[in-house]
DNA sequence: CGAAAGGCTCTTTTT
DNA sequence: GAGCCTTTCG
């Protein structure tokens, strides 16, 4: 049976060529994924490689799971050994292995973006800094970026340059120790250890080199240098290393992917062939040549030349509406108006936008109407309070120098130790050189050299939070992470604190689904099955949990959607300011990055595409007009309809193509209105102008219809009829 | 010590 | 509009 046979030509070239480096270039929807599993197969099956000896790096979780669950089907064999995940679950796993040779414990707690920040602030405080002069989330971007560069804080500080980055480096420093002597490893720290690991440990890396023959990395266009570091060093021994982006789809630089790997990689490994995927096989003609048309203006690429046997299909529809209300509507109705017709089910259909907020209006309309839709990110499940809580519990169980677990549940729920029982606890224990926990293990035993500084109350307060802690503890040993779940919730009388909470109901459900995703592990040793969980629920991403099979329309950031396809997609926000969003403006590489992004979205879809923007949008509280997009005029207009366009572009539009709410669509005459007249609206009715104010070119009004109520409205596109 | 109220600052995108 | 922080009061 050959493997292979169902590929293309280039396609073929690209999953045989197993030995030597290898650059695929793939174009959206050129098969990509299907090369890489092919080629995995084809290694396996027919190369009789062991799964063993091959390593498969993909950007998120889902996508690994994806690949193994096609592996399965397509190899019929065991790929349990293959190592198979994101950089940074790959990275946690050697460390918890072979840490120690560089002082990594293995029983270290991964610190997600919500403990780096609080870890962060108690760094700034530390070293005097204000942290409203120097936002947390600033440094931390910038410790970031020198942590993708491999470099220490002693090397950042002689790199530094400016004041700002003087103080990074002291923050830097500070957050470091602060992190060892909470036995934790930051996002960052899993990648940049793991090269540290790697080029200080010959032995280890030698063992490593002999076991991954084969490496291919996915979406190579988003991996930053210490991710291209690893690599290099991995595959130094065998040179078998495929790796396969599309530097149109780079859209992570601000988390300091670095597009150079792509040209470095050629420079590193002369002697890399090189595989251009350029047939699409997702997208009609028309929306691949909307695309090309918005991606072209970019000046930093190599034109491709991308092409498509599939049919021209629909042009790609341009909206405007009023308001992002009125955007969200616009989006249900023909979602609605698709199903209705049976063009499409609600799982086709995709809603992607530049930022999350973005997400609000369009929840809103989907749940008036009753249709039904899945928001990807949004749910951030693991940002909820209650989640974070409970998860906060067993990570000080698992690691009880965990500081910022610790600090967030000492007094959750109350238990009488407020901030100045806080504060003596922790310069007592410092002054000990102990840990918080340690600390107060002192402090429940009676040899006491350096005489605790509390008050009675403080320190029975205190010992009874130890006593509990050092039960779960000893609980931990022994039972399943379900009912070590259970005995936290009972000691720590967690449920009945969340349900005196407003909204305690719903928490408390949250609570319980998190005891779901525990079940899980029910399988696992003890102590295992914690670990696992624990690093689960630190490195999920939040595409990991969409489910394509759900029956409801996608809710979804454009950097979400990158790798998922849908028949319909639509793009909201196509205005100046949010697409480009309006904090890439004054720099051209991220303007060509925002161009990236609504490429990516648009390469989406399969068989229809509806770039709908807003004349008006509130924005933190205020409102903004926003002009369109850029992107929207590099799109030939023989690919484009209209829909609801304001007056003068009109002349773009397929006649009559679409008449979104009933009203007239000829009626394109704009009546001279001022206070007072009668109006009507061929959806709100009668009513009288209550205001009248320029904006732009255009007149915005206020008018109280009768029975409906007082709304704004655009002159030029509320298409309103003057009654005498 | 803790609850409640008021004031402040941001809001891009995320493994 | 929300979350976070600080202040204030009981």
């Amino acid at each position: 049976m050959d493997i292979l046979s169902q590929l293309n030509p280039a396609q073929r070239q690209a999953a045989e060529a197993i030995s030597g480096p290898l650059l695929i270039l793939a174009g959206p929807g050129s098969g990509k994924t299907r090369v890489i599993t092919h080629r995995i197969a084809y290694l396996i099956k027919v190369c009789g490689v062991s799964p063993r000896h091959i390593m498969a790096v993909t950007f998120t979780n889902k996508a690994a799971r994806e690949m193994e669950e096609r592996l399965n089907r397509l190899a019929k064999a065991s790929v349990k050994e293959l190592t198979l995940g994101t950089f940074h679950a790959i990275c946690a796993r050697i460390l918890r292995q072979e840490g120690r040779a560089i002082g990594i414990t293995p029983g270290f707690t991964i610190y997600g973006r919500d403990d780096q920040i609080s870890l962060l602030k108690r760094a700034i405080q530390e070293v005097d800094l204000d942290p409203k002069q120097y936002p947390p989330a600033a440094i931390l971007s910038a410790i970031g970026a020198a942590k993708s560069q491999m470099l220490t804080p002693g090397g950042y500080a002689q790199h530094s340059s400016s004041y700002f980055e003087e103080v990074v480096a002291r923050v830097y420093e500070r957050y470091q120790q602060l992190l060892g002597q909470s036995n934790a490893l930051d996002f960052d720290d899993l990648l940049m250890k793991a090269a540290e690991l790697f080029s200080s440990q010959p032995g280890v890396l030698d063992r490593y080199q002999q076991r991954y023959q084969h490496i291919l990395v996915d979406e190579f266009q988003d991996t930053n240098l210490v991710q291209y570091q690893l690599i290099k060093l991995l595959a130094g021994k065998h040179r078998n290393i495929c790796v396969v982006g599309d530097p149109d789809q780079s859209i992570y630089s601000w988390r300091s992917a670095d597009l150079r790997n792509i040209l470095s990689f050629e420079k590193d490994y002369p002697e890399a062939r090189v595989v251009l995927l350029e047939q699409n096989y997702r997208s009609t003609r028309s929306i691949l040549e909307a695309a090309s048309g918005i991606i072209a203006v970019n000046q930093q690429r190599k034109p491709k030349k991308l092409w498509t046997d599939n049919d021209a299909g629909e042009p790609v529809n341009i909206v405007e509406t009023y308001n992002e209300q009125e955007e969200a509507q616009f989006v249900v109705r023909e979602v609605e108006r698709l199903v209705a017709a049976g063009q499409a089910k609600p799982s086709d259909c995709a809603v992607m936008y530049r930022t999350n907020a973005q997400s609000r209006a369009l929840e809103e309309a989907f749940i008036r109407y009753g249709t039904p839709y899945r928001l990807v990110a949004g749910t951030r499940f693991y940002e909820r309070r209650e989640v974070k809580d409970i998860i906060a519990y067993l990570k000080l169980i698992q690691n009880t120098r965990d500081s910022v677990s610790l600090l967030r549940i000492i007094n959750i729920p109350q238990r009488g130790i407020g901030d100045r029982t806080l504060s003596q606890l922790t310069s007592w224990a410092s002054s000990a050189n102990l840990s918080r926990y340690e600390a107060l293990q002192l402090l429940s035993s009676p040899q006491e050299d350096k005489p605790p500084p509390f008050s009675p109350h403080a320190a029975r307060a205190l010992g009874s939070f130890y006593a509990m802690v050092e039960e779960l503890v000893v609980g931990s040993r022994q039972l399943s992470l379900v009912d070590l779940f259970d005995l936290v919730i009972r000691k720590s009388g967690y449920r009945e604190y969340i349900q005196n909470t407003p909204d305690g109901e719903e928490r408390w459900e949250n609570v319980l689904e998190l005891r779901t995703v525990a079940q899980q592990y029910g399988d696992l040793p003890p102590g295992e099955g914690l670990i696992a969980f624990l690093e689960g629920v630190t490195l999920v991403s939040d595409v990991d949990g969409y489910d394509e099979s759900a029956g409801a329309v996608t809710l979804i950031t454009l950097h979400q959607a990158k790798g998922l396809e849908f028949s319909v997609v639509f793009i909201v926000g196509m205005e100046e300011g949010v697409l480009p969003h309006i904090r890439s403006f004054d720099d051209p590489g991220q303007m060509e990055e925002e161009r990236r992004l609504c490429y990516v979205g648009v390469t989406r879809a399969k068989s229809r595409v509806y770039l709908v923007r807003a004349f008006r949008r509130s924005l933190m509280g205020g409102n903004t007009v926003n002009g369109p997009s850029r992107f929207l005029a590099d799109i030939p207009s023989q690919l484009v309809s209209g829909v609801g366009l304001r007056r003068g572009e009109e002349s773009q539009i397929a006649a009559g193509a679409y008449s979104w709410d009933g009203a007239p669509a000829s009626a394109f005459d704009l009546p001279e209105l001022k206070v007072g007249d009668q109006v009507r609206h061929g959806w709100f009715g009668e009513g009288v102008v209550v205001s009248c104010q320029p904006v732009r070119d255009d007149s915005e009004l206020v008018v109280a219809f009768r029975g409906v109520g007082v709304k704004k409205l655009l002159l030029s596109f509320a298409r309103l009829e003057k009654v005498d």
